[in-house]
DNA sequence: CATATGTATTCTGTATACAGAATACTTGAT
DNA sequence: ATCAAGTATTCTGTATACAGAATACATATG
């Protein structure tokens, strides 16, 4: 829970947008994305002294970063011998995933009563958006307007505990995710029920909308499976 | 997510059980319990110095362990302005109750698939303690014990993601349930609630199960919503 | 050659030191 | 007396220092 750091500095004169992230912030970040892209593969060691030199920071603010990775569940604290790059076992992620469905069906029902029209096009927006990526072979811009679709769906259900767990859940698997190059067919079948979901949503049907989400994250799963070796 | 720390020392003597604590547990347990219990009041700053004197420590660990609290959301980070107990208003707990709602009666249905009769019969026994504190009058154990079984139930479900936000979340909700003494006619019908919990849990009726949680965690926000000033 | 033991090195955990920002206080002016 | 400005103090954020545990290495032993 970090406060909004003063996002954009709105002088008068509309002047000069400070980007001013601070170094805990800029640390953090940085480590998550180190460990979700795979730079520190599952299982590996934080070495302090080596992370603090990459990143130009001394071991204090660093380890403050992996403590709140720690409580994120990307990393394991192990007394005496510091933090461990997290692995998830096939159960894992598959129970991840599950929770992660009921969490978005939720969500769903909740956005089908609540949401404007406005905010339903907002989401639209980024479905045409993915689509467009995905004819072009965009995998990386795919998987990314992919979660943002996601998060945006939860976010409709204006419920700040439902996006807290939501997108905690969804940053432990998105290392899995991240590296889970599905084929064409299996590519297709995830968009048609993305198209599936949109309609569903515009026409505010929530029980349809559910039932699509859960088959979704079933099949999410099974997409998924194959390409892990449960190390 | 932090290392079973060693738990017991459990040679082959079953000689000695180490209840070595690591500090930075230590202190982090001690900083939660001091937020739920209400040492440390909503809004409240933590200064730094003055905790790591309380606590004998320096600001090194105790601020590792503020880290940690931040994550978890019970603790906000202000930049350059150190942490503050997080504040809830009304509707933030209000949907937090939401969402715990939904994980429970996620669990629940997972859990009359494929709970033995053992586990049910364990958290019967916590059933049985509980309404005996009860009659007792005895609230911080009925308290206590009344979490036991709601966390023991989504144990049941036997998905460590959801025992994780589930935890999560209550863990939040605490302070405020805490606090929030109800009076006897209330109390009774939480018990009440209780009664028909346990015997669809036993019956392993899924759907009847779900619905008394779904309804059991309506009137407990309905009987804390009086005792919060929004503050 | 494999294994065990003792030593050296590395790394973590905690305390301390220091710089800069935020807050509290004091002084002066209206 | 109230408010403003400037100064002093406190507190946070980061770096460094140091002790002890863990690991790696080397040497000795069967």
């Amino acid at each position: 829970m970090i406060a909004p750091n003063s996002e954009l500095d709105q002088s008068p004169t509309g002047a000069i947008k400070i980007e001013r992230q601070s170094l805990h912030d800029a640390i953090l970040n940085r480590l998550r994305d180190m460990i979700i892209e795979g730079h520190l593969p599952p299982g590996m060691r934080l070495n302090e002294g080596q992370i603090g030199a990459q990143l130009g920071v001394s071991r204090t603010p660093l380890r403050e970063a992996i403590k709140f990775l720690a409580s994120e569940g990307l990393v394991e604290l192990i007394p005496a011998r510091g933090a461990v790059v997290k692995k998830f076992s096939a159960k894992e992620i598959s129970d991840m995933l599950q929770v992660i469905s009921t969490l978005e069906q939720h969500a769903a029902r909740r956005a089908c009563e609540i949401a404007t029209t406005y905010q339903i096009s907002a989401i639209r927006d980024l479905h045409d958006q993915m689509i467009d990526r995905y004819e072009h072979g965009d995998r990386l811009a795919y998987y990314k307007l992919n979660q943002a679709i996601h998060s945006g769906l939860v976010a409709l259900a204006d419920n700040a505990a439902l996006v807290d767990v939501h997108t905690l859940l969804q940053t432990r698997v998105k290392r899995i995710r991240f590296i889970g190059h599905e084929g064409p067919d299996k590519w297709a079948s995830a968009v048609a029920e993305h198209e599936e979901m949109m309609t569903a949503l515009e026409a505010r049907d929530a029980d349809r909308l559910a039932a699509i989400l859960g088959k979704h994250l079933q099949l999410a799963w099974e997409r998924v499976k194959p390409g892990l070796d449960d190390r």
